[in-house]
DNA sequence: AATAGGGTTACAC
DNA sequence: GTGTAACCCTATT
């Protein structure tokens, strides 16, 4: 009856197209709202995530568990800085990303730090991590996910994300019944940073709401071995 | 020009 | 050491 083992290999992805960025929005969305306590977890994702079957959830999923390891594993250095996927309409590229390590950059003590936005590596990553270890374990979420990033910045990222995903929630549940009304598409002004995902016509899951709650903090990882460096020889 | 989003630093527990 | 709040900067409308 399981027909899973080789959905992955040997099958390249026969009606797969590119994850498009809301769908990887949503699919990330769906992943944190449906931590692994949930039975029916990749399905109700799968359900979250128009065009995409349950097989290509957990492909996807596997997929980005695999960058990860591979990633903690060593093998890998780490991102492409370049990864603007979305921001289509203006090339906003007023940023200055200062990311050269060796160049001696002095940072006045009353210059506050530029600010380098999150890449989607990095949020990915970020994700991955807090599934697998759990909110509150920033420290092992740096050092294994994201280890481009200091706790503290996770921690702090965690905080808007926390916060951006709480407020979204409560905006939708503010008004539920006469928020649901709120199907006019019509502008076309759907695209990248569209934050006002409609849900299908009769979805069944209205969202259990429950922010998960303290889902899993396997206080591991005891020995603090003070290993507060993060390599960047400043 | 105003507002929102995002990140860092500082403070408190 | 972790969590929360304030401050600041950048980008979008």
């Amino acid at each position: 009856m399981y027909q899973d083992g080789l959905w992955m290999i040997g099958n390249p992805s026969p009606s797969s197209s590119p994850w498009s960025p809301v769908q990887d929005k949503l699919f990330e969305r769906a992943l944190v709202i449906f931590p692994e306590e949930s039975p029916d977890r990749w399905q109700k994702i799968a359900d979250e995530v128009p065009g995409k079957s349950l097989s290509e959830i957990r492909e996807h999923y596997e997929a980005l568990v695999h960058d990860v390891l591979e990633i903690d594993s060593g093998r890998i250095e780490l991102p492409s800085y370049t990864d603007n996927s979305f921001t289509p309409s203006r090339e906003s590229e007023s940023q200055t990303n200062q990311i050269s390590f060796g160049s001696k950059a002095k940072l006045s003590e009353t210059e506050r730090k530029k600010g380098t936005p999150w890449t989607e590596e990095e949020h990915r990553l970020f994700l991955i991590g807090l599934q697998r270890y759990g909110k509150g374990d920033w420290r092992s979420i740096s050092r294994n996910a994201v280890v481009s990033r200091t706790p503290t910045q996770v921690a702090s990222h965690a905080q808007k994300y926390y916060l951006r995903l709480n407020s979204a929630k409560k905006e939708k549940k503010r008004s539920s019944i006469h928020d649901i009304t709120t199907v006019e598409n019509s502008s076309g002004a759907a695209q990248p940073n569209n934050q006002t995902w409609v849900a299908p016509s009769g979805s069944p899951v209205q969202l259990a709401m429950e922010p998960m709650g303290p889902p899993r903090q396997f206080p591991h990882q005891g020995g603090s071995s003070g290993y507060q460096t993060f390599g960047f020889p400043m």
